[in-house]
Formats: structure tokens, sequence, C-alpha cells
DNA sequence: AATTTTTATGGTAGCGCTACCATAATGCTT
DNA sequence: AAGCATTATGGTAGCGCTACCATAAAAATT
């Protein structure tokens, strides 16, 4: 009532912003400032009493605490940044969403930044995200400069991966084997019958690596694996360029029985491309993806594929991070989800 | 060298977080801080000598300015919030990472908030964002709640509406003519010789309604409109609900001979369903999307489609922000980037 | 009953930066 | 040469919040 709108004169020399601050609601609970930040917060011995107070004085205000005051007076922001290679990857963006519903509601911001796969960029990002004090990191794998590692660890702030995972103690982590994952598909291709199967990937970015990986492993093990039937190409994945390593594979004397594409963007590619051609799949060639992106179940034939549990990582990084920043002990450092062959159709 | 590491008696009671201040880098260059600050913003004049100078230190010293602080100072933060209905929408996709390409190295940092086409939602979303004291706000599209609509007024920031055009006076926007882009698709479905045209459409947004008008103002246009041939769902796009809607339309009576999906991903699957039926595209039944999404020209056959500009929209609504925000003024407050006839096999 | 511990509250002083006002040194007018 | 605008710099205070320390009251201990 009284302290709004004052008409002129203004008492001293305020900036006034207009926003109902900490001090109003305190006044308005009759407590100090320091009472109600404490209140609000819920980390210190609040008489029932004073708590309820305070909170209907906030709710009748309508007050917002001010993220930057906070993070100025307590050097640790309520953000937490997310670093991901690209978001025209849609299992990125299934990734980010899952983090971002479990952190916004929890009160944090998430900070997306983008790598395009370059360890120096990332290294960038970090050193620029730091400046704004985030709670934490969730970044993509283990494959960065030695000096954004340092930045990390000297950060303060906890740091959870993405994607992969790995035994090694004191690192967060949360994912799935990519070799095993990719070991897993060859393996299901080398029981069909399949004997010639070619490996196609793009981007070579480290999992689709760990990939190629798996696939070697699983074929060495079958005494079938032949180098020239790894199709590598550095460029962007898309469904198109499916198109193009489909034909690129079928080059290859003698002629591939299979192909496994690293992505279901580039199989998705491949099946189309197989049906312009009149191939029949998956008897004159077997498709297989990995991911089961939206729409691998309505190729023709439907897609064989990976299942990959990127909504559950970023859920359980996201939830790990907050366990974390609450000081709730993690008991599982790592975290492996697992992922699940889906044979559909196309094998 | 001096400043680094106190190992013990601090001198007074600082709680000094060991960051490379202002204060740091107004002593290194002999200037003081105020001046140091200005140098650095480049917004009031400062010699030459001193610029150098000052950059000099900050360089040196490794400064990085404190987001926090500088939005608790200046009453306006070096954020924009960039609203959108989703993000697993491979448009939206688009439209974020072309915003945040060009917000980015210009120092502003996007906070990205997720609708789920939900005005009540944004509105919440507005309401916490404005704590963040942002710069400026890019909202997809007009429909919003009144009180959305003040918040967004009464905030002092710039905010520009992506995705839809407007003539109306003080609003800034960058679009295209949802309505006359689909009414241009109709049209050509018409050119061709299509008789009954379908509309195949979900979740039923703004911008879908606005397709559906188009299309119905080409078709009454061409005395052709008929209700039962707008086939609505308010389930959310995908490919799978593509082929459901299409089984539906195949139901009218007499068959539609066209089909024109109001997205890409409900073609695609209409595309692929048809395909399963072994209906024969284009000539049993023609199928046109929209948006132009990655793989559309890689359908059997190739998807005719309306290529959307969204990247450009992002583009173009983010570098109108600077300008915005640079008090540089905008001759267009409105930007119409238009659509793209793309025609492909299917029609 | 005296002492220690715990619980609840408040005061002070910043976090790092910039808005606002003031001042000194120049340039430009008449 | 006097007067005024302009340019360049600095001082002070505060943005809104919380860390740190201090204190008073209540509970637990001896």
């Amino acid at each position: 009532m009284a302290k709004k709108s004052p008409p002129a004169a203004i008492e001293k020399r305020r900036r006034s912003t207009g926003r109902v601050t900490l001090a109003d609601v305190a006044l308005e609970a009759g407590v100090s400032p320091i009472t109600a930040s404490r209140s609000l917060r819920g980390d210190a011995p609040v008489s029932d009493d004073v708590r309820a107070r305070v909170a209907a004085a906030a709710d009748k205000l309508g007050y917002v605490p001010d993220p930057a005051a906070r993070a100025l007076a307590s050097a640790r922001g309520a953000s937490i940044v997310v670093l991901v290679p690209m978001i025209t990857n849609m299992v990125f963006v299934d990734l980010i969403e899952s983090v971002h519903d479990v952190l916004f509601p929890a009160g944090y911001q998430a900070l997306i930044g983008i790598t395009h796969y370059d360890p120096e960029q990332e290294e960038k990002l970090i050193r620029s995200y730091l400046a704004h004090r985030p709670a934490g990191f969730l970044v993509t794998g283990f494959d960065r400069t030695e000096a954004a590692r340092r930045l990390l660890a000297d950060a303060g702030a906890p740091c959870i991966h993405l994607m992969e995972v790995t035994s090694a103690s004191g690192i967060y982590s949360v994912g799935f084997s990519q070799t095993d994952a990719s070991a897993a598909m060859t393996e299901h291709l080398l029981e069909r019958g399949y004997k010639r199967i070619a490996f196609a990937a793009a981007q070579l970015d480290p999992r689709t690596l760990q990939r190629a990986e798996g696939y070697r492993r699983a074929m060495r093990a079958a005494k079938r694996y032949d180098p020239s039937l790894e199709i590598l190409s550095a460029a962007r994945s898309s469904i198109a360029l499916g198109g193009e390593l489909l034909a690129q594979a079928l080059k290859r004397k003698p002629k591939p029985d299979a192909i496994f594409f690293c992505n279901d963007d580039l199989a998705q590619g491949g099946v189309l491309a197989a049906r312009r051609r009149n191939i029949d799949v998956p008897n004159t060639l077997a498709i297989a993806g990995f991911n089961d992106l939206n729409g691998s179940d309505q190729m023709l034939p439907p897609l064989t594929t990976i299942r990959t549990p990127r909504a559950a990582i970023g859920r359980t990084a996201a939830n790990m991070m907050l366990d974390l920043l609450r000081d709730v002990t993690v008991p599982t450092p790592s975290i492996d989800l697992g992922y699940e062959l889906i044979v559909r159709e196309s094998t």
C-alpha cells in the first residue's frame, strides 16, 4: 500500500527498479531480510510460524527472487550448462528436453551450448559459461581437451557426462555402452545369417567411432571382418547421405548382404534408396539402424534398430545433478541405462 | 603476480571468489573501474590510449565480465528469452539454432522456454523469465493470454513475434503468412487438376488453424470446398499419425484424390502409408506437405511441399533484436520472409 | 543450578558491476 | 579573451541477495 508508486520526490537517490524485493517481503512478514531469505530457501532452522508468515507475505506481494542478485551474492547461480554437439540431431533434442523437464521445475535454468563436435569450441564454451557461475555442468561424452577437463574440475561445480559410461572413479556419467550396443546389432545380423555386413557411418564423432569399434569386435569374433566393408564419411549425417552411403556400399565386391548404419537417419535414407533401386530389403540386402528415431517404425520395411534411452539419460542425469546440488550422496556415480535391440522387418 | 593465492591472513573480511574483476583490470591499466567499464562496453567517450590500455589489461588478466553483476547493476541482463511451443518439432529446432547462432556471438544467452502450445504455461514462463531481467523476448506467434501480452508490454524489453506476421503498428514480427502459403499449396493442387482435396492436420495450434483457413479460402474460391474433407486431429503430430490420417481420409466417400497434410512429418507418414497400401502416388492420390523437413526430398515419391524460411526467420529476428538493443532504428518492424512452393513428384 | 549445546533470529558487509552526478580538460563560438 | 559546449575521467552509492559473525532464547547436559 504505502510502498507503491512514489509519484514524485523519491526519498534518497534510489535507482529503484520497482521490483518486489526480499526486504519488502521481510517487512510485510515482520522479520529481517536474512530470516526471510533463509525461510524461503529453507536452508536453516526457522520456526514454523515465521516460515508461514514469510511464505504468506511472499505470496501476497508476488515476490520472485532475483537470480542475478542470488548468483552474485552466493557465487553460484541457478543455471546448469548443458553441452551437446548439435541440436539438429534429434537424439540431443530428446536429451535436452528431458533434462529441461527435470531441471526447470526444480528452479534451474538449462543453458544450452552447442559444440559442433569441436573440442576447441567446447573449451571456449566452458570458459564463457564459467562466467555465469553455473551450478553444474552436463556434458556429452568424454572426448575433450585437457584444458577443458581442468576447467571443469576446477569449476567447483558438479559435472556429469552424458551418453557414454565409464568405470573411472570420481566421475559421474549416465549413458550406455555404444560399443556393446553396436556389437549387439552386428551379432544380430550375423545370427540372421548375413555374412558380408557393411558398416556405414557419417560424422565420425567419438560415439560413432565407438560404434565402429563394436561392429569390428563382433565381426572379428565371427571371423568375417573385412575393412573394405566400412563405409565412413566425415560429412554431416542426413537422410540423403544414407542413400549415398548405400550406393557406395553396393559398389564393394562382392556386394554386402547387409548394411548397418550408425544412425537411423542414415538408415532411413538407406531403405528409401534401396526401395528406389528396387532392392529387396531384407532378402537381398538387410538394413539396420541405430537410435530408433521417429519414423523408423514407419519405414518400408520398418527398420531394425537399437533403441537408445536418451530421454532416460537426460532425466536420470538431471536428477543426479539435483542430488549433487543438494549434497545428497549419489550411490552410483556411473549409471548404465543399457539399450534395446528392436528387430523389425528390415533384417 | 601479487594478487594470486593469499596463503593466509586475508586482509579484511573478503568473500573473495578469486575471480578477476573489473577493479583488477582498472588497476592494471591505471584507470578507475568506471572508466574501465565504459571502455570495455564502448558506450561512452574514452580516449584511444585508455581504450588500448584497458583492452590490454583485460586480455593479460583474462578478464571475463560477470553477467550476474552486470544484470544486477544495470537492471537488464544479457539473456534473451526464446519461447517456442516445443522442440521435438524440427521447425522450432531450426528456429532456435539460427537465433542462437546470431545471439551467442553477440554476447547474448538464449533462454529457451517451452510452452507446450499452452497459453497459460506461456504466461507462467514469461512471469518466471521476467525475474531474469532478460534483454528481450522472442515469442512464437500472437496467440497468448491478455496477461501475457501485458507482461511483455510492461517488461521494458523489446519483443519480437516469430513465424507469423502482422500489419499492426508498434509490433515487431518476422515470419510469413501461413494462410497464404497454405492457399498457395491448395491452388497448386487445384491447378494440377485434383478435385477432392483433403486437408489433414494435427496439433491444431494457431498456425495449423491458419493453414486450414488458407486451404478453405482456396477451396471455396474454386467452389470445391467440402467440410467433410477436413481431417483434423488434436493429437501430437508424428510420422505414424500421418498414416492414420491417410486411412481416415480414404474412408470419405467419394474418396479424395489428394491430401494436403499441414506438416511434413504427417505427409511423410502419409506417403509411406500409401506405399504400404500400394496406392499410386501421385496418380491415384496426390500428397502434399508443409515445411520441407529433412527427408521430404527422399520420400517415395519425393514430397511436394512448402519450404518455410525458419532459419532465416530466426536469423532475421535475432538481428532485429540486436538492432533494437543497440537503439538502432528498425526500418521495417514486420518482415514477411515469404515461402516457396517446392513441387516434387508426389503431386 | 551452572554450563554447554542447540535453535532461532538479526546485523553488517560485501558479491562485481554500472547509473548517476561531479569535475577537469579540451574545443569552439562570438 | 571570455563564455559555453563537448570530451574525458573519477567518486559514490547502490542493484538484491546471501555469507559470515554475533546474539538471545530454549533445550540438553553436567
